[in-house]
DNA sequence: GAAACAATCTAATTATTATTAGATTGTTTG
DNA sequence: CAAACAATCTAATAATAATTAGATTGTTTC
């Protein structure tokens, strides 16, 4: 085989993997599927399409490899196939948040404004949590908060929320976080808190951006 | 705008950048310019294919912001937009490595036997380097490794490397390294090198991946 | 084993993208 | 300013991919 047809081979298989990330469908069930292993319905249901679709381009990531599935009874169990397939995620969302002037436009247009974001670096964020100068709250679904939170962080369901307002301080600053920067979980409890009064402010990362920045998460033991 | 046009604005801005990485050609381009800038001929030249279809390719770069231009004279010049793009490139190539078992077993059959790669781990290496117990060399075109390149390296182009022999040293051990893991520049200078019973071994790292690792290079001052 | 349900498969339609080759634009050089 | 050259543009064709909806495959539950 000549030099040529083998570095083709080879950019060709990476091309598989850029395939898999050029859907905006697939990049949102990559990034949910980040924060834990979901069924079919599920994911579904989260981007709001039909199953059908789903499955089609769950189908499309597993044969890039980077998903793989279980069953459970009658249903097929998704995740990704390796915590560097998050890693890339966030690169990817990096790299286009820094160079394409639409996105940062899009996200400022839809984010709280920067007053309300925490501003703090992140071994300094984690430094007062600890110290319980302020509560950070996951505002995720609790299984996606077992699977895997940043330190010193209390689940807190966005759909619980306001029947466990009484759980949250009104003398300390509260940290809200969900699953990213794409993410409006946290943008949305945010506004239900600052709206009965409490101290809240968002951080934009999620697990995979704390993971990805070196910073250490607590996970349940694996079953 | 509800929540789920917002979220699809996102993400479809992040999948114009996995568009982008979606053509192996593209690809290619990407891990040619990460080595400095190059003009559209040249670009054309080491992927072996036309320059109109390089342009068009490079077109689709520029569009997602991953590459710039400027003119000098007649020539069109392309860069990397910035250092996070090579990043990356790499770690899509790493992600690729690690889940496609094609790409592995295609990696293989071109690169030499596993003994004649380099097994130390990098920071080894580099004081191995600067010692001189060992000595690098960059195998690619001397432009390239103005840009950049490792540290201690020296400059020894595949392409002159029959006429610099005695520039090599026979009682100690050589480490030639060139683009990286997919180029095959340092694939045949080992040949060579071997050939005349140099003690020769390589390196798959290229000035990214090093750089991706967190490991220092060598720079020309901006022009 | 039949009904209910999750997920996938198939086939059809529509929309994008890659590639090729001729025509054109912009820049330098004599 | 004409010739030479680099690069891009345009238009045509071929190849791939996204989406939709009906049909089918597994699995559980009664």
């Amino acid at each position: 085989m000549d030099k040529r047809t083998a570095k083709d081979l080879l950019y060709e298989q990476v091309a598989r993997i850029g395939k898999a990330l050029s859907s905006p469908k697939r990049l949102e069930l990559l990034e949910v599927l980040a924060q834990g292993e979901k069924t079919v319905e599920a994911l579904a249901a989260e981007l709001d399409i039909d199953v059908r679709l789903a499955s089609a381009h769950l189908k499309a990531l597993r044969e890039a490899r980077l998903v793989v599935t279980r069953r459970a009874g009658k249903y097929m169990i998704y995740r990704l196939s390796g915590g560097d397939v998050a890693g890339l995620w966030v690169k990817l969302r990096e790299v286009a948040e820094a160079h394409l002037v639409e996105l940062r436009v899009a996200l400022q247009s839809i984010t709280a404004d920067p007053q309300q974001l925490v501003s703090l670096d992140r071994a300094e964020l984690l430094e007062q949590a600890r110290r319980g100068a302020i509560i950070v709250i996951d505002v995720r679904p609790q299984d996606e908060y077992q699977t895997a939170h940043l330190p010193y962080a209390r689940s807190m369901p966005l759909a619980e929320i306001e029947q466990r307002l009484d759980e949250l301080p009104r003398d300390c600053e509260i940290v809200a976080y969900c699953r990213g920067p794409f993410c409006l979980l946290s943008e949305e409890a945010l506004q239900r808190l600052a709206r009965r009064g409490f101290r809240v402010r968002k951080l934009s990362d999620g697990v995979s951006e704390w993971q990805a920045a070196g910073l250490p998460v607590e996970r349940a033991a694996a079953a």
